[in-house]
DNA sequence: TGATAGCATTGACACACGTCGATGCGTTCA
DNA sequence: TGAACGCATCGACGTGTGTCAATGCTATCA
């Protein structure tokens, strides 16, 4: 590199919802977002939180994930396990069925940290 | 799965730019989409969309990447490749320089498929 | 024209990830 | 209480990914 740097620290990265676009990011609010976005990176997940986002009660049974998605059952419950840690979905067991719902509000945030 | 399903095929998932939360998603639209959010899904290359959103003249050398992010100008490379590939960013060669600039086109589409 | 600078490509390596069969755990039902 | 069901976890496998040193390519400069 011959000629002058031209990025300056970002200033309040960390201070509430890390942007993209605002500002030069720090390595760690990047990881932060990065680790949200890699739960979007694979089509079985971003089918799960499509069905989540479609089904009329807000929430869908385990069980009816498995055959439209034609994946496993041990393969489903590990992409809602990646969608659950990223605070992207909610699990609540009820009988013998577990119900995921969608957690709008952290969809929300990375949908901002692309705000320009 | 013992109860009835509940979804129907995604109408017009195909129709314009398919979106997580409108409808269920095909495994079509699903890997386009998933395949965008993957060239999110890591800190460096979020932080070289950050470094170029910031730029002042909209656009910045590789050289001046390198140095802020602490990796090795192959590895720069690679991810500036990774992110071309996926249509967020664009290289054009003046003299010995590549300069590389932002489409916010490609991020705003991002950005809406998680319109809700 | 030869030397140098900037960037891309290649090859190699360690690690993470998607997938499934087998198994374990909690719940319901006969 | 024992059997069956729904879901999570484990172990294993193949593949993809991030990283760097070495090398190649293009443009500039002496």
């Amino acid at each position: 590199m011959r000629r002058t740097p031209v990025f300056e620290p970002a200033a309040d990265a960390e201070a509430c919802c890390p942007s993209v676009l605002a500002a030069p990011l720090d390595a760690g609010p990047a990881a932060t977002l990065a680790q949200g976005f890699a739960a979007l990176a694979d089509p079985i997940r971003l089918r799960l939180l499509s069905m989540l986002a479609a089904a009329p009660a807000g929430e869908v049974c385990v069980c009816d994930f498995v055959a439209p998605l034609a994946r496993s059952q041990p393969t489903v419950s590990h992409h809602l396990k990646v969608l659950s840690d990223a605070g992207l979905v909610r699990g609540e067991r009820r009988g013998r069925w577990v119900w995921y719902s969608l957690e709008r509000a952290r969809l929300v945030e990375l949908r901002d940290a692309l705000e320009g």
